[in-house]
DNA sequence: CAGTGGTCTAGACCACTGA
DNA sequence: CAGTGGTCTAGACCACTGA
């Protein structure tokens, strides 16, 4: 194991003292140059391990007044919400995509999603179903602006995802994501092979590259094969 | 608006160039002393911007190799899952907690996560319903080390959820969040006031403060009254 | 107006590791 | 073994803001 060095022994005494209610939310730590001394480094050294903390949410630093440990604490999670591919290949399964319906046209009026994807040109709208060691997983419906993406017109969905090839190729930088959870359709039953009104797990996403959208998609797990965990650590990201 | 720093100007330039591109992943970003050179900056200066890169993923450094932009590219999610009580009255809504059930007792035999939590003596067990605007929104069991929680036998739980309660009185450090589907129970559907075999959300969570396990909870939510939605922006954590 | 943090400099020594 | 990043020093000047 490495020697910890003075900024992540400085960083990991204050967490610690901060975890174990020590120093409560509100209190006020010691100022760097106080900190300077008690560890015999010099002041960036102590600065770079309080920025860590703050990056982390555990200090709050205020100019004249001191920093101070924060004080809510809530529940967030941070989700890796997998490729479906991807995730199949990584665990050795068979996977593959099956591409149901592909259309070129412009946004449909009134949509207020696709009005945002289509507003500088046509959209590629593809329908299919992702299926992970012979069973039906996730249905997939999704558009993506030509214009944003315009290569993507000519790629063959038989061999990679939609999605996976999205994210090879297309560099994002902002993207909202909505859980929810519903009764399988009429038409996405049979494609999951679950009753009718079976409960089934929704994620919807939309993509953005700076301002531009890229694409936004819906997909239908089947409810009894999906779940998703996230953890969170305070201070674990450093 | 405050006037970038040097070390957030180079940030945010090579941040534009890998997300438009011109670095493509796997790319080799200059050294730290060529960045020293075209910014007229010290290494350390330089060091402080890459650094913030390689915390938000985007740059991956190997020592006498060099600083490469990060291939991968995910879909990472941060959620931030509220508190139900906290959330209802944050918005202004009527909230309330009808108990149903406590119940103090020893860890039952062949489940792993009570005998996790009651390791350590007693568990306190409760079961409930949170009320959102005078409709019942989501039902929770939840099991609570007494060794770790003490003072909670104590509490009045008509007052406060036990999931406020928590997060207003324990720290906690590490939690784990599985989230999924399900179809609404015999003894969940009344009590949501839908259809059994309904489609419900189901949130589960363990938290930890550091080894020490507190509590698990299991919330099935009305799936027709709730999605969750997180936000990732790349480089967004600085 | 004085205490605090924000940022930077111009070096230094070292560990690691690919050529 | 030389290039690269990891970390640190001992200062410095300044902006902000609470007392």
């Amino acid at each position: 194991m490495p020697i910890a060095s003075i900024s992540e022994t400085i960083r990991s005494e204050l967490e610690s003292r901060i975890l174990s209610g020590a120093l409560s939310p509100g209190a006020r730590i010691p100022v760097e140059r106080e900190l300077m001394e008690e560890y015999g480094c010099s002041r960036m050294t102590v600065n770079k391990a309080i920025s860590s903390l703050v990056a982390a949410g555990l200090i709050e630093r205020r100019k004249k007044a001191g920093s101070f440990v924060s004080r809510p604490i809530m529940h967030p999670t941070m989700l890796a919400i997998p490729d479906v591919q991807t995730d199949a290949v990584a665990k050795g399964q068979y996977y593959s995509f099956r591409l149901l319906r592909r259309e070129v046209r412009t946004a449909r009026k009134r949509n207020g999603i696709e009005a945002a994807l289509g507003q500088n040109g046509q959209l590629l709208a593809l329908s299919g179903i992702h299926i992970v060691d012979h069973q039906p997983l996730v249905t997939e419906e999704r558009i993506i602006s030509l214009a944003s993406v315009p290569e993507i017109e000519d790629v063959d969905f038989t061999k990679v995802s939609p999605g996976t090839w999205l994210l090879q190729h297309i560099p994002w930088t902002q993207s909202e994501t909505r859980l929810s959870s519903t009764a399988a359709s009429m038409t996405e039953a049979p494609l999951l092979d679950i009753p009718f009104g079976a409960a089934c797990f929704v994620v919807e996403r939309k993509t953005w590259r700076e301002t531009l959208p890229i694409t936004y998609v819906r997909q239908v797990y089947n409810g009894s094969a999906f779940s998703l965990t996230g953890h969170f650590g305070v201070g674990s990201s450093r």
